[in-house]
DNA sequence: ACACATATGGACTGATTAGTCCATATATAA
DNA sequence: TTATATATGGACTAATCAGTCCATATGTGT
């Protein structure tokens, strides 16, 4: 089938290490010195597999992007109540607050802090996954709403923009090292809105 | 009294542009000579007047709080009715959806978000940053309890750290390119809460 | 066995980084 | 007028940046 000298490294298990590299440093802070050492694959490799840094940190994101959904649309399917799965969302976020993990905050978000602005395809990707995590409360939204926790009438997108809202802000507020209690009390209020 | 040859230069102003500059860019991606040229200093005069970058960013990030909780300070005081300026706030903020300042965010929430995770002086300075911010809506809050537009019952520590949350949710919607009309809905879900 | 195709290590590039240094300019105090 | 103190322009440094290139390694198909 395939000619020539087999790949050495599992590019899976680069990408990933190289998501988690632009999760902790951002993107601009990440040099590819970082993120070689932490995929131990060589330079070439690195521009061989993944063509330059912005793929790779498209690769990167995609990734992220990827595993959150799924594992937050998997979680919503098993959750007997939609609101439920979105007050323990939130809650257990909140729930990080003083620890090491609420440093890092979220890809997405960070990503939409730091290329916001820009126009390129990084900006542009980073936009699709905060629209993928709206898509995604808002879902929760409706389903919320035929499960009779959310009135009918209530406008669901609305509501989605401001879950997301909530979260992005949510993340900021752990990254500021806010008091733990101040913060869950505050997503305690976030939450109060869905009712 | 002193000697020596007198500045050439406002360090009022060149201060001022640096602040703009590390607004737009961020901490890491402004380059000396980004600063330089927006400052229209030379690199003698940058680090005879403000040390290092760093300092010069403290001294930028000092300047942006005190310009915002002075501007706000104000604005509060000169309105008739402490909520009516939390709505008016948010709403503004809202409405600046799809346009060019949307781009830009806040510098205290974007640093949040580039240097929460980091210990050193620029990450503490920016926590106090936001902790300035919540105490204004502490005050916002305070004051609406006692005009009987927010019970007195309520926390009104967790309603301005709600608020802080909800700000910076905000600047990282509108950062993201969210819809505009959806962006209002949000705030005015956020605003909800108040009543 | 051998030709071929791809992977890899690592040296290298030119650009850019924050910061330093020194000669010179320009003011004040005596 | 002269000594002194500070400011400034700009050359310079060592480190680091993303990315390229080539010799060599290591497989597969014939």
């Amino acid at each position: 089938m395939t000619r020539g000298r087999p790949i050495a490294f599992s590019p899976d298990e680069a990408a990933n290490a190289a998501m988690h590299v632009f999760w902790a440093r951002g993107y601009d802070s990440a040099s590819t010195r970082d993120l070689l050492k932490a995929m131990k694959i060589s330079r070439s490799s690195l521009y061989q597999a993944f063509g330059n840094k912005e793929q790779l940190f498209l690769e990167a994101l995609r990734r992220y992007r990827g595993n959150l959904i799924d594992r937050l649309n998997r979680r919503l399917e098993m959750s007997p109540s939609a609101i439920g799965f979105l007050q323990e969302l939130f809650m257990e976020t909140a729930m990080e607050a003083g620890s090491e993990r609420s440093a890092l905050g979220c890809l997405i978000f960070n990503s939409a802090s730091e290329l916001g602005q820009r126009g390129d395809i990084a900006a542009i990707e980073t936009r699709r996954s905060v629209q993928a995590i709206t898509a995604l409360f808002h879902e929760a939204v409706v389903r919320s709403q035929a499960e009779g926790d959310i009135a009918p009438d209530r406008d669901a997108l609305a509501l989605a923009t401001y879950l997301t809202l909530g979260m992005a802000g949510l993340r900021t507020l752990l990254k500021s090292g806010a008091d733990p209690t101040q913060t869950r009390a505050a997503a305690e209020l976030l939450l109060d809105t869905l009712r």
